[in-house]
DNA sequence: CCATGATCGACAACCTGGTTTACTATATGG
DNA sequence: CCATATAGTAAACCAGGTTGTCGATCATGG
């Protein structure tokens, strides 16, 4: 048996993986008073922070265009995630900051994520979830998360 | 150190290191005559695969409706990678079958996969690859490839 | 001190891909 | 022979991303 698996199935592995993740933790949400969040919000949400930023320095962690961060933004304002307020120092840029309920959807799925890995690390033990996670951190060593999904997947050009 | 990462590390993980490989493949499929595949594409050849099938049969394969397999298909047509032709047996029927372009395709990602997997077969070593593989297997149980990622990506459950 | 250039946020037009709803054509079974 | 189910297509719409543009506001160099 030199080659047990053909070369394709391991990023779908992986990708079925990465979707039992998401998958679970935003039942956990969904359970926990944040039902409509999008697989892609948790990203966003991270990526803004508890500290704060704006709409350029989101688009530029998230890997996507300053619009496509406002358009992000403006959806998740209205949904109560998020506020923007003027910043005081600087008349062009706006702070964005997480409300009392983008912190609380933040702190589930943190604690949700960690419940998750726990989980695993008793599953197939945890010297074995260790070395899983180190083999990936040096198989794809560790870039800024992108979150140009859709257009990534979707559009070459 | 009982808890040497977050637990949202995991997912970015497992996600970075199944962009990586795709990314991988499609410069290698860039090289060998198809630039203009889209990562998408990839998964959709596989679940065409080369005996045929149909847009409704697709659909399901690919957990999107038939409606969205049609578009695809369309689109894959004009690009030369599939043909349709009538079902002598049910009128309402169109075989969808890979051309030869759409073969070679599959050929070369076929071959890129398998190279990959033997360059981070030789990185980590070929036992912890096996390891790796046989852990997701185990946390993330084979269940169909669903290739609806923008909307299950996007979209509110 | 001010002109020039860079930066921030917003708007518009457009693209891709997915969804729902609706309709036609063809099978199939009571 | 008719009722129902299925295959494919089309239209309208939505979500999310992109580029291009623009006004307002800094920052800097002459």
């Amino acid at each position: 048996m030199v080659e047990p698996t053909p070369g394709y199935e391991l990023p779908l592995q992986l990708f079925a993986a990465f979707r039992a993740i998401i998958d679970a933790a935003h039942a956990d949400l969904a359970r926990h008073g944040h039902p409509d969040v999008k697989p892609m919000h948790g990203f966003v949400f991270q990526a803004i922070g508890t500290s704060g930023t704006t709409a350029v320095e989101l688009g530029k962690r998230l890997g996507i265009s300053k619009q496509a961060a406002g358009k992000t933004i403006a959806g998740l304002e209205q949904q109560g995630y998020v506020e923007r307020a003027a910043d005081p120092g600087d008349a062009r840029r706006k702070l964005v900051r997480l409300t009392a309920k983008g912190v609380d959807m933040l702190a589930v799925s943190a604690r949700s994520f960690d419940a998750i890995q726990a989980r695993w690390a008793q599953t197939i033990g945890p010297e074995r979830l260790a070395a899983l996670q180190a083999d990936l951190r040096t198989l794809a060593p560790g870039e800024v998360f992108r979150l140009d999904i859709p257009g990534w997947f979707g559009a070459d050009r």
